[in-house]
DNA sequence: GACGCTATCGACGGACTGTCGAACGAGTCA
DNA sequence: TGACTCGTTCGACAGTCCGTCGATAGCGTC
């Protein structure tokens, strides 16, 4: 008796929603161990725009899903693993609409950042109830810590280039190393997008959060601090 | 049989490390609650150094303390309450420590602002387990949460005036409102910070975070964006 | 010396977790 | 046809943690 777990992750990491395989017409009297994967991460996310994850038991996402909780366990190693499963695809979704973003042409700077800082918004932002969860099974599980780590570390390495490359083209002025200042920006845009959407503690509306975060980011980038 | 708590909050906020009243001398057969109380908080801190605060249960706190569990319920009303009691005396150190700052003259922007950040930066330093542990519990209890939110909301009102003021004086340009940038710009140290201490995901190093960090704010503050 | 306040703990009930082993249905092969 | 496997399911168990109730014991005091 095998967990599948794992196998539902490759399985994830290379779907695209709603292209499922087909056996629409047929049926079997049971339903099939793909249906039952699908009807508990289908729990999970619609339980999570309800009440945050701490308050979601593995019983509930069970008894969601119609099946009993030990059978719960043949699917899934724990609740993190299935919110982990959920995060795969949205981190797929995020990188490839990063890889859309940045094949179009852009007016200039303003315009490209802008179209940066959109999409990372976007994304998540499709996902609140997802983006919220994740931020708190941060502090449970070392699996989902390492993913956003991964997440967020290739972001920043991608920031640093695109400074890099406006330093290079003159665009910029020079600064603190590159890197350090990606990390600072994109830590910023995550946390301040995090209390956006969960709204505690002092957040930028919505509506504005965006221009705001585009000015820090185009200031630090291409502008130059005072001497003393 | 009523819960100590509430009074406890009120003591420690009031109270200075090292200035316990006396009875130094005498000793009544059983330690007495004040004892108790500290020993569970002092308990609390140690093993925060030591592990997450989702590895410590009730039961270790108490046996810390060299008390039984039930007992520990008659001091606190839960672990997150001890979490709660300790926090408060952090928060009335940066208090102290933020108004001691901004008394000292400045050299200049750069100087008054590195001052702004290292303050803030050296008190948490200064806590760090509990800094983790504040985090992680920000999920989990409403009322660190909202303490959360008083503290770094007051610290991002705090940096909108200063950021009017320069503004009012002409030393720093027109922009975004003061407000937004101000919670913009704390939250990335907040965020950077934790992930400084934490050492998970990308984060800046401990002895150039700070520069980075000022770096980060006098653009932003001082500096213009460009148009496209 | 009876009363009340502070402090203490054993024991209980409840929520949740993760696992073991039995069982059941469907397909396959002798 | 029966036996054997494999994927799937769940009842029941053991374990951890939590928060509470009720009994009790010392100390001050009126």
């Amino acid at each position: 008796m095998v967990s599948r777990n794992g196998c539902v992750r490759l399985f994830f990491g290379g779907d695209r929603p709603g292209e499922r395989s087909l056996p629409r017409g047929r049926r079997t009297a049971r339903p099939s161990g793909d249906d039952r994967e699908l009807a508990i991460l289908a729990t999970a996310e619609r339980l999570l725009t309800e009440k945050p994850l701490s308050a979601i038991s593995v019983d509930d996402l069970a008894r969601g899903a119609g099946i009993s909780r030990p059978t719960f366990y043949f699917y899934f190693a724990s609740k993190d693993a299935v919110l982990l499963t959920l995060l795969d695809r949205v981190v797929a979704e995020a990188d490839a609409a990063t890889l859309d973003a940045s094949l179009l042409p852009a007016a200039g700077p303003r315009e490209g950042w802008r179209r940066t800082i959109t999409t990372y918004y976007e994304t998540f932002r499709a996902h609140r109830a997802l983006t919220l969860a994740w931020a708190e099974a941060r502090s449970s599980s070392a699996e989902i810590r390492e993913l956003w780590a991964r997440v967020s570390g290739d972001w920043a390495r991608r920031c640093a280039v695109a400074i890099e490359a406006e330093r290079a083209r003159g665009a910029a002025p020079p600064g603190p190393p590159a890197l350090d200042l990606a990390i600072l920006l994109t830590s910023m845009n995550e946390r301040a997008l995090y209390a956006t959407f969960s709204g505690d503690g002092p957040a930028v509306d919505e509506a504005g959060v965006v221009e705001v975060l585009l000015e820090v980011w185009l200031r630090t980038i291409y502008g130059v601090s005072p001497a003393d």
